[in-house]
This record gives structure tokens, C-alpha cells and sequence, in this order.
DNA sequence: TGCCAGGCGGGGT
DNA sequence: ACCCCGCATGGC
């Protein structure tokens, strides 16, 4: 992949798919290595699973993943493999740091480098539905994001299928984000912040290809514009209180605190994921979630991440005949855009 | 073409 | 507490 700058903005050329990210409104912004560091590879952990899924080709190459992490300075983190043992991660930003600590800290959060996922894989491996896909994946880990973020992600994903959500969230990003260029050549957006949003128009939102979910992006961003919601209050906050803001419901509400926060406890459980469990484990659709809850426990939030991964987020139609056909695992096509290869499309 | 898709809120019972 | 409908948009 290529990654050039230029006075129209940044250039990616992605698989010989090239487009121009317009740097109006925001023009383009250069960060300088801070810091660099290396740690241990966990013996269980696989750095391609944990960057591939759900990502965009700003953020992976397959090779290198880039991290924005908004602490006080704009701030971006590069981490790659350094040989088999290792990875490298390297710290980017505006200005000249001294909490460098606390960021490398905040990278291995995002990670999940230090998950212990032992109970977890003791369900997984012996699961009716996933078991099947337990060798493929088990290396995998969630990246962590911010809450603002995981309820962009959300709202993207509400009554779409995960094709046309994903575009959703990349045009908010092309739109709207900020551009980045790092010291060494490469390029990256920095995701809208939520001051951002809320000083644009529904109308600017709905070029994102949003539709009603416009109002509901809106109604997020002014939530945190004006205090209602903070970043750094994340973990104390419940499904309760991201549902008093219009537009996010029960299943967004978990799915951004499942993605920020890591609450594996809480099921996301919306009709595509209701109408698998129905099937594979013969409950009706209203007794899903007791069923999930009572096989995954604590780790509902999680088992359901894997299942979009081990059917390569299907439509309900696909996904159902791929359960009898008993091809429950990723599909590592050149061609076929799934959660795993998303970055390698858009 | 027309209908559906990883939701949601509002208005009905 | 439930049930049901409309809602933008893209894809088939």
C-alpha cells in the first residue's frame, strides 16, 4: 500500500483502489516520533487477528497498526511485529510528551495484551455453534476503542447489514475525520470528535449515507459536547445511561460498552444473532438471550464479536445455511469482504 | 421493481 | 409489559 501527501490531502492507494481523502475543512496534520518501545508477545496472542478484524486500511496494512489515542495532544500509535517474540510500538505525535508511560500503557490496553481469556477458551472450545472456529481464532483479541467511537460503530450497525454499516462509518471518517500524516510517509484519520459532529448539519451527516441514523450520530456527539457523557467516565456508566440519549437503544448501548470497556458480560443481542442462537441451540427467538447468557455467562459480549468473525458477518440467510452446512469458520478468501479482511476493501 | 437488513422510538393494546 | 409500524439507504 502506498500512502502519498499532497496539497489536494492524503492519498492511499489501497490494492491498487486508489481515492483522495479531501483535507478540506481540516487540512492535514503532521505528528513526529515521541517514543518507541518493545514487549513481549504473549505466548496465546495473534497480532494479525486482533489488528485485521473490524478495521480500515488507514489503521491496517497488514503489517502495521495504527492507533489513534486522543490524550491531551493529538497522539497516534504505530505497532507492527519485531521478529516472533515481539512487538514495537512506536508513539506519534504534535508536540514533544512526557506522560509517554501512560500512553505505551494505554496501547497494550487497547490490545488486550494482558487478557486472560483461560475461562473463556474452556467454554469456546467445546461451544456447539463456535467450537468449529476455536482453532482459527483463539489467538484473537478485541481492540479496544473510545466510547464515542464504539457508539459510532453502533449506530452504524442498527437495522444494516454489516457491509453498508461498515461504509457508513468509513464515510464518516472520510468526511469528516481528520487527516494525519505520519513522520515516515504513512497516512491515517483521526476519527471526527464529537465537537466535530455536533457542529455539522444532519445534512452533512446524511452524505455519510446515515439515514435516519443521522439523528442518532447527532444526539450522541452533543451528548459529550455538552458533559452529559465523558470518555474517561466509561466504566461507570450502564446501559441505562447511553440509552437516555434518542436514538441508542438496548443493543447499542451493550455493543458500545462491550467495545469500550470490555463489559463481555452484557449480550448484544439483536435479530441476526437471536435467530442463530433459535436455530443452533432449538429455543425460540424471545428465550435467546437466557439461552446466551446461560452458556456464556460473563463472556456473552465476547462470544458474540466471534460469531460475526466465524461467519464472516453473513446476512441471516447466508450465516443460517453456512450453521448447516457446518462451515462456521472465517473465510481467508482473496476476494470476500468480511470483518477480517475489511481493511484490505475500504 | 419491491422488499429486506446486526434497531429504534412512539403509539397502540 | 408487550406488539407493531415507519423510518433512510443500499443491495439484490
Amino acid at each position: 500500500m502506498v500512502y502519498t501527501v499532497n496539497k489536494f490531502g492524503v492519498n492511499i492507494n489501497n490494492c491498487g483502489n486508489s481515492w483522495l481523502i479531501k483535507a478540506r475543512l481540516v487540512g492535514v496534520v503532521k505528528l513526529s516520533k515521541v517514543a518507541s518501545r518493545t514487549i513481549d508477545l504473549p505466548e496465546d496472542f495473534s497480532f494479525e487477528l486482533m489488528a485485521s478484524a473490524y478495521n480500515f486500511s488507514w489503521y491496517f496494512d497488514g503489517s502495521e497498526l495504527i492507533i489513534p489515542i486522543g490524550h491531551g495532544e493529538l497522539t497516534i500509535a504505530v505497532v507492527g511485529k519485531e521478529g516472533k517474540e515481539e512487538l514495537r510500538i512506536t508513539l506519534f505525535s504534535q508536540k514533544k510528551i512526557n506522560y509517554v508511560d501512560a500512553l505505551f500503557e494505554k496501547v497494550e490496553d487497547v490490545i488486550g495484551i494482558n487478557e486472560d481469556l483461560k475461562d473463556f477458551h474452556k467454554i469456546w472450545r467445546r461451544d456447539p455453534l463456535l467450537s468449529q472456529s476455536y482453532d482459527f481464532l483463539r489467538g484473537f483479541r478485541l481492540r479496544k476503542t473510545g466510547l464515542w467511537n464504539a457508539l459510532l460503530i453502533g449506530v452504524c450497525q442498527q437495522n444494516a447489514s454489516f457491509r453498508q454499516g461498515w461504509n457508513m462509518l468509513a464515510l464518516i471518517y472520510k468526511n469528516l475525520g481528520l487527516k494525519v500524516e505520519i513522520e515516515g510517509g504513512k497516512a491515517t484519520i483521526v476519527p471526527p470528535s464529537p465537537e466535530r459532529i455536533a457542529r455539522s448539519s444532519v445534512g452533512e451527516l446524511r452524505k455519510c449515507k446515515l439515514g435516519y441514523r443521522a439523528e442518532a450520530v447527532k444526539k450522541c456527539a452533543e451528548a459529550f459536547y455538552s458533559g452529559i457523557l465523558s470518555e474517561e467516565d466509561v466504566d461507570k456508566y450502564g446501559e441505562e445511561d447511553l440509552t437516555r440519549v434518542k436514538g441508542i437503544g438496548k443493543y447499542t448501548a451493550r455493543l458500545a460498552l462491550i467495545l469500550s470497556d470490555r463489559r463481555y458480560e452484557l449480550p448484544p443481542i439483536d435479530r441476526w444473532l437471536a435467530r442463530i442462537i433459535s436455530e443452533v441451540y432449538n429455543v425460540s427467538v424471545g428465550e435467546a438471550e437466557g439461552e446466551w447468557v446461560s452458556r456464556w455467562g460473563k463472556w456473552c459480549g465476547l462470544a458474540a464479536f466471534i460469531t460475526t468473525l466465524a461467519l464472516d458477518a453473513e446476512p441471516l440467510t447466508q450465516a443460517l445455511r453456512r450453521i448447516r452446512e457446518g462451515r462456521v469458520t472465517p473465510t481467508f478468501n482473496e476476494s470476500k469482504v468480511t470483518p477480517l479482511t475489511l481493511w484490505k476493501f475500504i
